[in-house]
DNA sequence: TATTTACAGGACCAGTTCGGTCCGATATGC
DNA sequence: GCATATCGGACCGAACTGGTCCTGTAAATA
């Protein structure tokens, strides 16, 4: 029903706590699932998950637990979608032509891979880091400026000039 | 995994069929099929939930069938997807906070409301009527070099002024 | 070296959803 | 009245999802 499954949710929600206080020490899997309020069965398969596609780093034995692989500057939440449930796409045929078989008599083929990348793109303006920090880039919150102008047109232009896009303390809320 | 149901995806191509060549008299579910390239039964079933929300009219008895309920230029990617498979929202907590449990400790909240807000809206921008009419609106469209402009910003501005957003004759080709 | 801790990699399972089929009831046109 | 065609709903098997558990192994420590 067009949601992200709860793997990867509870990843991203996994990835932000260890984001959210960096530390040399690693964090295991019960600490994780402790202050994200998350099963541990749960926690570790997804962490686990984390680890094979290279999102964290893993250490083994005592004083073993998962670090962050990469700056949270540098992952964003497209690219943890895709290692955690595969591309973005809102239909198969936005991935690889091939797999849909009725490609050639298809009327819709060419807008799907359209949107899909315009999805793809929005999600690729928001970062790790973005999500702790508390408030959208300046990139992103230039779409949602522009989604709202669009939406609002009709209603003439309202001189809403001080809540710029361009504002870096816009945040998530509204 | 993030991807439109099939039911979705069948619905929106035989509403696409359907707006592509308007006609007075209904048509039937083996019609449709045929010239989409689907299974009868799974098309029927699919019309009749078109119907039951209202997207199509339906006509019983011999000669009877489906048709648009509505103009093709009022209907929205968004509208098909939501009363096809429910609100477009990427996790549960972006359609009501009551529904997610973990809320009080969950630090990426408000990020997922904003980013499905984003998505909706952008699927709000492509209707029936640009599906079938080949191009994308100038709205979506300049989402799109938005997007664009975004991504290759670091490239150093390139005078790519001749592919004007709001140059209407773009594809929804690339 | 022995012990403890903690991850890796599975198998496994119950519940739900999904794609797909079928049938009786009913409404319409001829 | 009869043929046609949708409506509404029951139904089914397969796949996926969320969730649990167990065995093996690596690392640190005493």
């Amino acid at each position: 029903m067009f949601r992200l499954s709860k793997t990867t949710d509870y990843g991203i929600v996994l990835l932000a706590t260890l984001a959210r206080d960096p530390r040399a020490e690693p964090r295991n899997a019960r600490e994780l699932a402790n202050s994200s309020d998350l099963p541990v069965p749960m926690v570790s398969k997804i962490l686990k998950a984390l680890a094979r596609v290279g999102l964290l780093d893993s250490q083994r034995g005592s004083k073993g637990g998962y670090r962050l692989a990469r700056d949270p500057e540098d992952l964003s939440v497209s690219e943890m979608i895709r290692v955690l449930e595969g591309p973005v796409a809102l239909t198969d045929c936005a991935i690889a032509p091939a797999l849909c078989e009725h490609e050639k008599m298809c009327a819709v083929r060419e807008p799907w891979q359209l949107i899909s990348r315009v999805v793809e793109k929005a999600l690729a303006e928001v970062t790790l880091a973005d999500l702790v920090r508390g408030r959208p880039s300046p990139a992103f919150a230039s779409i949602v400026e522009m989604l709202q102008i669009e939406r609002s047109s009709e209603a003439g232009r309202s001189p809403d000039a001080q809540n710029d896009a361009s504002n870096p303390s816009l945040t998530w809320k509204n």
